[in-house]
RNA sequence: UCCUCGGUAGCUCAAUGGCAGAGCAAUCGGCUGUUAACCGAUUGGUUGCUGGUUCGACUCCGGCCCGAGGAGCCA
């Protein structure tokens, strides 16, 4: 293993010597370098032999994918023994000739010139071409990472990050991080992880929202992103306990407003993927089973179409009520949706759909009364397209020190908890609010990926703490 | 926490209460254009654990363990 590095010279070097200069370069830009030889570093996750003097390395080196052509003719014995030999995942040095050829996905395959084993593979690599069940393959999460799939879902995931990241960049937003760590229960230690803080308990954060409201009242618009614990004992496909949030606060924010950034974040989002990124839905997809309750690449893009360029759906609390009724999945004034309700309403109109103005009681504390009829907050919660679920929260926050008091003695909250949180009031107070994206929920309606373990690269379930 | 389903070869799955099986993987052999290659052969088993019913249990019954899906709760 150590000896690599030298290994990986001296056949340069004899290369170099011998032919054109060889030159390291990615798959993902081997359109650029056809009729050159060039030298590839990767992985050989396939291998077909056909006779004794041909071989097909089916080759990856984290940019993409392509076929070696490794022919006895071409190429020092030795070496072709080597490669027609490999096993699965074994990584080499591969030097060959770009070409192009109609018969590859890509366009291009490579004619191999030269071989080099790196790390052998051992003969009995867990994961095959083929389908395996969900728990196999988390067990062997590390391993499952080098297939197409997960490394499209991850190419996913970060692009959805970074195009967040840069729309509230353009949008005039400071990130601020909030601390993972916190050391009070502000709404029931029954969701939050338990830790010992030198002696004294504290608790895994479930929500930055606490401390993006102060941020706020100094840089106007913040938001926080970073992980989210929490210990409720959900086990649903929709479910983490360990997943990363988004967190924007507005200063001066309204209910419309609130809406509004809601919804050109999403659409920005969706527009740059696909413009940048479909052929990773298509990765994505491109294997699938006939019964995996899975949209095809082609369903996933048309929603995803539809999302970028129609409005997306508002409706009232008891708008949504009406409507739920005359779908046929009628619910109570007062309840919370279950998940028929939610997919109900996406079905109904194939957008995203925001349902604004809950009924106080079944939301949070912090929530501000709708300035006509305080039953209600003004709130939202923004139920993704195609059965995916919630995948946003948000409100405007009450800026009153005075409600805000009164609604902490209602719920039984411990005042001195909230001591720095009524502070924001007492110097200043404007009115503002915000809202909390759920990530992998995200990526999942992106990337239509049906088990949310599959959109992080190391998930964290109730009953799965390793790999 | 509740409800439903499942646990058989490395993997994916079969097997009226009556000989433990297939495909893939692996190993060996064949093939000069394969695309999850193909063809032939070989290897591979404490049927999750435990107790019971039975001449006989992968199969039926009890208990336990593990997993999946859903509900509730949420992003």
């Amino acid at each position: 293993m150590f000896c690599c590095p030298l290994k990986m010279r001296g056949l340069g070097e004899l290369r170099s010597g011998m032919e054109s200069p060889t030159k390291d370069i990615l798959i993902r830009d081997i359109a650029k370098y056809g009729g050159e030889t060039v030298t590839i570093k990767g992985w050989v996750y396939n291998r077909r032999n056909s006779g004794k003097k041909l071989a097909f390395l089916q080759l990856r080196d984290g940019s993409g994918t392509i076929q070696g052509v490794a022919h006895v003719n071409e190429m020092p014995e030795e070496e072709f023994q080597s490669a027609a030999a490999v096993t699965t995942e074994s990584s080499a040095i591969v030097i060959g000739v770009v070409k192009e050829d109609k018969r590859a996905p890509s366009g291009f395959e490579l004619t191999v010139t030269g071989f080099e084993l790196v790390g052998e593979g051992s003969n009995d690599y867990p994961i095959q071409p083929k389908e395996h069940g969900v728990d196999f393959l988390l067990d062997r999460r590390h391993l499952w990472f080098r297939t197409e799939r997960q490394r499209a879902i991850l190419r996913l995931r970060d692009r959805t990050i970074f195009y967040l990241r840069d729309f509230f960049n353009k949008d005039g937003f400071t990130c601020i991080d909030s601390p993972i760590i916190t050391g009070s229960a502000c709404e029931g230690t029954s969701t939050l992880f338990e830790l010992d803080y030198f002696g004294r308990p504290a608790y895994l954060s479930q929500s930055g929202q606490l401390y993006v409201e102060p941020a706020c009242m100094a840089l106007g618009s913040v938001y926080c992103f970073g992980p989210t614990f929490r210990a409720e004992k959900s086990f649903t496909r929709r479910h983490l306990t360990e997943f990363w949030m988004l967190e924007p606060e507005v200063a001066w924010q309204t209910q419309d407003g609130n809406i509004d950034l809601q919804s050109r974040m999403i659409k920005s989002v969706v527009g740059r993927i696909l413009e940048n990124d479909a052929e990773l839905i298509e990765q994505i997809h491109a294997r699938q089973g006939e019964d995996s309750g899975e949209e095809t690449a082609e369903e996933v893009i048309s929603r995803l179409e539809k999302a970028r360029d129609e409005k997306f759906i508002r409706l009232t609390y008891d708008e949504a009520l009406k409507e739920l009724e005359r779908l046929g999945e009628p619910l109570t004034w007062g309840d919370d949706f279950g998940a028929p309700h939610e997919t109900k309403l996406t079905e109904e109109y194939g957008v995203p759909v925001f349902v604004e103005r809950w009924p106080a009681k079944i939301k949070a504390f912090y929530m501000q009364p709708d300035p006509d009829d305080d039953t209600y907050v003004q709130c939202d919660d923004l139920i993704a397209s195609g059965g995916y679920g919630e995948v946003i929260g948000g409100s405007i926050r009450i800026h009153d020190s005075e409600l805000l008091l009164k609604r902490i003695d209602e719920h039984k909250l411990d005042r001195r908890a909230f001591q720095w949180y009524l502070d924001i009031r007492e110097y200043g107070t404007v009115p503002h609010g915000g809202f909390g994206l759920g990530l992998e929920r995200l990526v999942q309606w992106l990337g239509g990926v049906h088990h949310i373990r599959e959109t992080i690269p190391f998930p964290r379930t109730i009953k799965r703490l390793e790999p």
